[in-house]
DNA sequence: GTGAAAGCGCTAACAA
DNA sequence: TTGTTAGCGCTTTCAC
């Protein structure tokens, strides 16, 4: 009763107060090897009364079949784009016998730094990481792995950093996007911006205003709204921002960080009695599922969400199994234009 | 060249190939201690020589801050109704030094299992699941746990284990959906059914059926559709079954196992040229991000989506961090209907 | 700065 | 069926 735990109960406790030996102690808890009823229930009992919790066993041997693993970190948990990412990478890792952990950075760099040397230490085989853009881009944690000649694979470049890479050229996709708005007649073009720890929302806001001034069209920071990653942001920024445009001035397309704020956007719209596309064009970013079920169907920029994942998956397993140090890799796949029905051509 | 590697290349090996000690290997690794800048080169190198790879080290001390750790296993990564819960969870592990690390079984028992065994291998501290129903309802990866004395929490409910458990009542939920219908003037009634791996897909069927039979409605089987989880499930399933559907049997609302089959099945509606609310009533199930911001508001059934996965930590964490073994909890909790723009009122 | 040696909690091999 | 013993790969004193 009330009594403190100094240190750590150890499978010794549990042999001295069950009043076996420690092998006897391991056999009950694997489940392995014959032991008689009367003492596997002492074990058990012991165990219960002493609250004891087996230590990871760091089996230096052929690892246990099914016990290969790699780590994915992303960075929005309720965001499709990542699900299509964690799915693409996962059949890959599974297809070799592999599970796949997920964690999540929600965009914080602390829980990023946390994750990856959680996985690390845990004894994770390898890691896929989407890294946040850090103020100070602090690339520490990602050092200690080169150090530890562990093996790691980077959705998204970073700069600074030598190690694999998957990523997608954004900029080039942005300039697709915009010059067929242009092509389409549309002149008074606002982009509704991602989170600042995205890599990816940098790149589409440089690539937008690329556009538009190789179009000589006029794209100032006041075309660029702040919004964020999720459904609820578009709705919000599309409120405020329609709300306070004067009709004359109104764009008449808006490009968005994803197909979240788009569809988000969709809702502000049509509170606001504004149409799609009759009113405003709309182009997102991703081609999340949701895109072509919305009521009006959502032209955007298909990344190859499934497919970065997978090969990010690829790459690591190569490095994991390799007998020798791999030299990094760097993938750059393409985007894609999908049009649907959110544009509307301009008569001029 | 060509050197076969026999046996895993340990902390030993490094040191004999530096020519120094593993203490001194263990410091450069660990980047602790002073270490002369030309004998960490030298370790470096031969790290890089050897493609070493540190084993984890079951550090029998007190953890290092930050390495406490929860796993979460649920059944669908790419569904918001997973997100918000990992959501919930993952705020009230960050909030009490834990990181939470997920894994999807994607509805099969297998990887389920695997996952278990791999996250408790790895001396994750504790774990949630949302269980798979299968066929044979081989429990032993739970027994498991339980023989082990380590802490888990069950998010829906699975019978014949002993163990915490975060529950929602699914049937009363069902009734007052249906119940709704029915004093919307709604007589013809046809359930969408969501995946045979999911128990709140049963019970979402029980409720159905026994709601309709208690106001002497007509239910049979052939008012289940068996649908599936996802946007593309509703829209084929919605298609095929109001295709095949004579105007004058045709029902005047569904229900849906989630909100992702009845944002499908929008648009099978819409191509078929039947009108929300006005031809076809429809009701979905959780309550997802999506369900306000579709172009007709969807009135759906609110699961305490991230209180779940929040509550389910909360127990968890206690387990986790308790001084004995501690009995099982259950917590049910209630869902609600969120009433919006789907559903029709039937002139009689 | 570096090395030798002790010890961690556990499993495995073998003897009883 | 059980206990004894010998490691495992790593970190950690503590001399030098």
């Amino acid at each position: 009763m009330g009594t403190i735990q100094r240190k750590r109960v150890t499978m010794s406790d549990v042999a001295r107060l069950a009043d076996v030996s420690k092998a006897t102690v391991s056999a009950v808890i694997n489940g392995i090897g014959m032991v008689k009823d009367s003492t596997r229930e002492r074990v058990l009992d012991a165990i219960e009364r002493l609250n004891y919790r087996a230590a990871p066993v760091h089996t230096w041997q052929v690892q246990p079949t099914g016990r290969k693993s790699l780590g994915l970190i992303i960075k929005e948990v309720d965001n499709p784009y990542y699900a299509e990412v964690v799915l693409g990478a996962r059949a890959v890792a599974e297809e070799n016998g592999y599970s796949l952990l997920v964690a999540s950075s929600e965009g914080k760099y602390e829980s990023e730094r946390r994750a990856v040397e959680l996985l690390r230490a845990k004894g994770i085989d390898g890691l896929i990481v989407t890294p946040v853009l850090h103020a100070q881009s602090d690339l520490s944690h990602l050092f200690d792995l080169q150090r530890r000649n562990y093996p790691y694979v980077l959705i998204e470049q970073v700069l600074g950093v030598r190690a694999s890479i998957v990523d997608v050229v954004n900029e080039d996709a942005s300039r697709k996007a915009v010059e067929y708005l242009i092509a389409q007649g549309h002149t008074r073009i606002v982009h509704f911006a991602g989170p600042t720890y995205s890599m990816h929302s940098q790149e589409r806001i440089a690539g937008v205003r690329h556009a538009c001034s190789a179009s000589h069209l006029i794209f100032t920071d006041d075309h660029i709204v702040r919004a964020g990653a999720h459904l609820a942001d578009g709705y919000r920024a599309g409120l405020a921002y329609f709300r306070s445009c004067p009709a004359e001035s109104r764009p008449t397309a808006v490009t968005c960080y994803n197909d979240l704020l788009a569809a988000g956007l969709y809702r502000a719209l049509a509170e606001l009695g504004l149409r799609v596309p009759d009113d405003v064009s709309v182009i997102g970013w991703d081609d999340i599922p949701l895109a072509e079920y919305l009521s009006v169907p959502l032209t955007t920029v298909r990344m190859p969400k499934a497919r970065m994942g997978a090969l990010a998956a690829q790459m690591l397993i190569k490095h994991v199994e390799a007998h020798s140090v791999l030299p990094p890799q760097l993938v750059t796949l393409e985007s894609e234009l999908v049009l649907r029905a959110s544009v509307r051509r301009l008569t001029l």
